[in-house]
This record gives structure tokens, sequence and C-alpha cells, in this order.
DNA sequence: GTCTATAGATTGATAGAC
DNA sequence: GTCTATCAATCTATAGAC
């Protein structure tokens, strides 16, 4: 066993929490129920992770597809992108929804903007050049996390019944549109 | 007193919490903080609203300009939303972030949606004519609500620097295109 | 209408035996 | 490393006096 893996029941504990935090965010699920999941004690989670948030850190990663562009001509970028994003699955979304809803916790919020860069901008950016590449990149973040939103946060119902290639076709369109202008 | 505004009391409770939910959110805010600063009893208020979540839906409610949208020309439409939401105070944002991160809650998440429909998509749809006009307002909706995402909510630090005509340029520019292609 | 008092349940986290 | 027992601090909501 590797050194810092801990021991079963630990990994057990994490398996447990990651699943749950996904399903039930943050405020959603109790240090007890995380201990009664993985067939452990309350005390336990705390004596190993020292307290619920630093548990959820630790237990939930985003799960975006993490490079499935650099296969992808450039001129299909946009739609690429887009079509991964809806293909995502219902874990990738729970963690999504977790996080979101859990950013008024500062240490949730900063890790909400780390995986903002680095599965939606750094992904891209790496993909363009040209001086304003950066900025690009950075708007094309804020298109693509309002997709998201409309479909998982606020659930817009004619998003929602769109058919999908149509919306990969407009959505996508028109950020490959501000990709490769 | 018209009929069924209540007492004095209750109205600086309503106050209270459209401020402190502002500021700090739903799971942020106690029914008890929110009597304090009505100088009121935390008995009074539920009595008065049935529940801390009754009372939410009362007190919060979406503040983005109502209509600033019907003297604009068409063409003008995709910057000027934009530039109007950029120029959102700092109790609207609140309200935004508030309805975000309480959106586990079902009756919060159907209010944001709902918020979603009245303030973005309905403005633009009315604007906008054609079979799909319905299709291009609610693409446009998730398009501005990833600016406001991006900004607020992950605050990106390079969206948060850039130039805020550079940005209503470029963001309202990509959406007037979405608009009127 | 307003308050005191408190129910009643839950929570995150700790101490210490084994 | 794991558990029992429990602390101590919340919280929403209710009952009932005034």
């Amino acid at each position: 066993m590797a050194r810092g893996s801990g021991t079963a029941t630990r990994g057990r504990i994490l398996t447990a929490a990651a699943t749950m935090f996904a399903e039930r965010g943050f405020a959603g699920v109790t240090v007890r129920d995380i201990a009664a999941d993985a067939g452990a004690d309350a005390a336990l989670v705390i004596r190993h992770f020292g307290s619920k948030e630093l548990l959820f850190l630790e237990a939930v990663h985003s799960r975006f597809a993490d490079r499935p562009l650099d296969d992808v001509p450039l001129e299909d970028l946009g739609r690429s992108f887009t079509t991964s994003l809806l293909d995502a699955d219902e874990a990738t979304r729970g963690v999504y929804l977790a996080l979101l809803r859990g950013s008024d916790r500062p240490r949730i919020k900063a890790r909400l903007t780390t995986n903002h860069e680095s599965h939606f901008v750094a992904p891209l950016r790496a993909r363009l050049s040209g001086p304003d590449a950066d900025t690009r990149a950075r708007l094309a973040g804020a298109l693509l996390a309002g997709l998201l939103y409309s479909l998982w946060v606020v659930e817009d119902p004619g998003l929602r019944a769109m058919d999908r290639a149509e919306l990969v076709e407009r959505y996508g369109g028109l950020l490959q549109r501000l990709l490769t202008g």
C-alpha cells in the first residue's frame, strides 16, 4: 500500500463521500451519512480528514473529459467541445452542481474557479494563437459555462427539449466563431 | 395600511431578510439573525411567514432592470443588454447568488428558473421575430447567464480584469450575432 | 401582535478506551 | 486504527402567557 494512502476504510470513506456529495451536494450530506455508507464511524471520518469540508475537497474531483481536444481539427473545436460537455455523465454533473451550490464557502469557490480554468479555459487557449488567445479562451469559457448553467442549474425547459444536434450546431457554431473568428 | 400588508414589524422583517439573504445567502442567515436585525423575535418571524424558506421566497426578488430594452434599436440589443447586466448593483448580484447557491431546494430552484425566463429570455424574445425566435432567445439567455456566472460565481480573474468596453464589444457583439444573425 | 420559554432534532467535532 | 460516548453548539419551529 502506497505511503499516505491510508487504510482500506479511508478509501471506502472517500468513495462514499464522492458519490454522496455528487448526488446531494455539500449541505445535503452529513458526516454521519458518509460514515454509515462507508460502514465506518463518524468520528473516524473527521479523524482521517480533519473536517467535513476538507473531506469534500479531497473527495470531489471534476471529471470533465481531460483532453479530448488534441486530435480535433481547429475548425471543429467549438462543436466538438460542446458535444463533449453535453455528453457528460451524471457524476460529472453532480460534482459541478455540488461545487456551484457550495461556492459560498471560500475554499469550495476556489476549487470551482480552478476547475473552470483547467477544464474550460486552458484546453481552449492551448489550441489558440495570437495576442488575444487568452481573452478568446476566457470568453469561450463563459459561453460554455452558460450552456451548462442553463441546462443543469436553471434547467431551461426550452433548451432541454431542443434537438441535441441543433443545439450543438447553433451553440457550438457560435463558440466556433468566437474561437476562430 | 393596505389589507394584508401586515404590521410595521412585518415590514422590517421583510426588509432585513432581503438585505441579509442577498449578502450571505440562504444558508448563511438564520431566522434569529433576521429577527435581531429587524428588532423583533425569532418566533415572530416564523409566525408571520410560516418558515424560513417561505420568508426567503417572499423577501428575495430579482431586480434586474425590468425593461430597459424597449427603446433600444434591434441592432444594439446585444451590446445594450450586456451593458445593463454589467451595471447591475450589489444587491442584484446578491440575489442572483443567493438563488443560485440555494438552488438545491426545489422551490428556490423554481424561482431561479422563472427569473431566468422572465429577466433574460422573455425580454429578448419579445423583440425577435421568425419561427425560431424562442430558440434564439433561449440560446441568448444561456449566453448571458454564462457571462454573469463567469464574473460573479467563478470570478474568472482574466475576465474581471478585462476592459469593460471591450467586454461589451466582444461578448455583446457575439450576442448580437445570435439575435440578428 | 409580541414576547418568553422551550421543544426537538441535528450537527460537526472531541476525548479516551480498546 | 477503530470504536463508544458525548460534548457543545447550533438550528427551525411550536406552545402559550401577556
